[in-house]
RNA sequence: GGAGAAAUGGCAGAGUGGUCGAAUGCGGCAGUCUUGAAAACUGUUGAGGGUCACACCUCCGGGGGUUCGAAUCCCUCUUUCUCCGCCA
């Protein structure tokens, strides 16, 4: 959530980010806010002051009643009555306006970081770097669903019946090779600096709206109506509260994470072809990693992440490109995003494994995470994360792209995880 | 699940209706002393709103209530601890 300071003093910074978004209404919207504000200032300075008067009473009482004067008190007491009126009117006010101030806030999506481009989809995202080499696979290579069904590494039929659609049973060498690649890269991110966690896989709605997953993923996260949970879309969520209300000291920084966890997404409406197989999941499972930072260190960091990634998947030998995500295609919270993607040969297209963002103080200023600075006042930590990376997809890659003749090879550096180096 | 106790500043811990935003200790910061450090001593040290700066307002787990006045009383929720039960 952006800051109504921030939002007064670069009034003409957050409109042009706001139309990169394709928000069309912006110009409202923002003055909107300002407005509120305004009433909000207005507001509350008339019940402080009548709250001063209050005060002030109050306290004569006590002295009163001390002197033993109580006449005098209790005539004092009779001009409190509607002092007491006007702070509930404006006090309520003060609520509503605020209210619908947060309200107004919470639509409003973060500002792009200068490098992000214009775009409407996905289709408009810059393309940045690319690596690997495309295998060459035989006339009759296939697809990864049937390759899950033809070496019975996983059962998408058994899932719809235990569950639903969208719930894959992964089996035998297909589930050892997953654990493998879990563990992998967990082993790769520790090695990199990042403290392993294991967090709950269900939060709370504070959690939910501290990420900006809520209220603007809502209809995306399942929701647990006995209990009032959510369960948790990406590892994200209940690692980046792990910091919610903290006043860190800036020797704290940076403060790495990583965690794996299943991820549960509703995506209602999401049905065919481009959606088959491991390409699109309501269960899946993922390694994430999360930084919290100094603001002047963020965009390095950033840039770590990226290389980081980029070194699990040459270490994997998959071929991959790196977009930078245009403007319309930026996630709610993000100042910048890259996404990964790999290709896949047997499907012939490019598949999402990771997205790699910096939110700067979007999300911090709703978790209230915050560091005290050289000055000594409290400033905003940035905080990012990134996938590394999305099972699933990978999987797919791995599955589709090591596929021979005689069988789906093992990336060398996932043979001492899986015990075996070829499924066949 | 049942019975009881508790929740106060970075931490520990006083405070049971009237200058309490809150004693005291520890920690942090600054200074004196020292070649430097430690010790000792002195001062300082919560957050948010508001203001040019003050003033002023809000916050003692969350929410609601009683009262002229609540950290203190009442209701409710949450969490923690102890005992019992159940259990991977």
């Amino acid at each position: 959530m952006l800051q109504v300071p921030f939002i007064r003093q670069h009034k003409e910074r957050v409109l042009k980010g706001l139309q990169l978004r394709n928000i069309n209404d912006a110009e409202t919207l923002i003055s909107q806010v300002l407005q509120l504000d305004e009433d909000r200032k207005k507001t509350q300075g008339t019940l402080d002051e009548i709250l001063a008067e209050s005060n002030k009473i109050s306290k004569e009482i006590g002295q009163l009643f001390q002197q033993g004067e109580t006449q005098k008190a209790n005539l004092l007491k009779e001009k409190t009555g509607k002092l007491k009126e006007d702070a509930k009117r404006y006090s309520d006010q003060l609520n509503e306006i605020q209210e619908a101030l947060t309200n107004l806030l919470y639509q409003i999506p973060n500002i792009p970081n200068k490098s992000v481009t214009p775009g409407n989809s996905d289709e408009d995202n810059v393309e940045i770097f690319r690596e690997g080499d495309i295998p060459v696979l035989s006339k009759n290579a296939l697809p990864h669903w049937e390759l899950a069904k033809k070496y019975d590494l996983i059962d998408f039929e058994l899932g719809v019946k235990i569950t639903g659609a969208g719930f894959p049973v992964y089996k035998g060498k297909g589930a050892k090779l997953q654990r493998a690649l879990i563990s992998y890269f967990l082993d790769k991110n520790i090695e990199a600096g990042y403290e392993e966690v294991q967090v709950p896989h269900l939060v709370n709605e504070a959690s939910g709206i501290g990420t900006g997953s809520l209220p603007d993923k809502e209809g995306q996260m399942y929701h647990i109506g006995k209990d009032d949970l959510y369960l948790i879309p990406t590892a994200e969520v209940p690692i980046t509260n792990l910091y919610r209300d903290m006043v860190l000291k800036e020797s704290d920084f940076p403060i790495l994470n990583t965690g794996y966890t299943p991820c549960f997404r509703r995506e209602a409406g999401s049905y065919g072809a481009h959606v088959r197989g491991l390409n699109r999941l309501h269960q899946f499972d993922k390694v994430e990693i999360v930084r919290i930072e100094h603001p002047d260190q963020s965009y390095a960091a950033l840039e770590g992440m990226v290389d980081h990634i980029k070194g699990i998947l040459r270490e994997l030998k998959l071929p991959y490109r790196i977009l930078r995500l245009c403007g319309g295609d930026l996630t709610f919270a993000s100042a910048l995003t890259y996404d990964f993607e790999l290709f896949s040969t047997a499907q012939d297209r490019w598949l999402e494994i990771s997205s790699v963002s910096n939110f700067e103080t979007f999300q911090a200023n709703r978790l209230k995470l915050r560091f005290k600075n050289a000055k000594g006042k409290n400033e905003l930590a940035h905080t990012l994360n990134g996938s590394s990376l999305a099972l699933p997809r990978v999987l797919a890659g791995i599955l589709e792209n090591y596929q021979t003749d005689a069988g789906i090879e093992i990336p060398e550096v996932l043979r001492k995880y899986t015990g075996f180096d070829l499924i066949a």
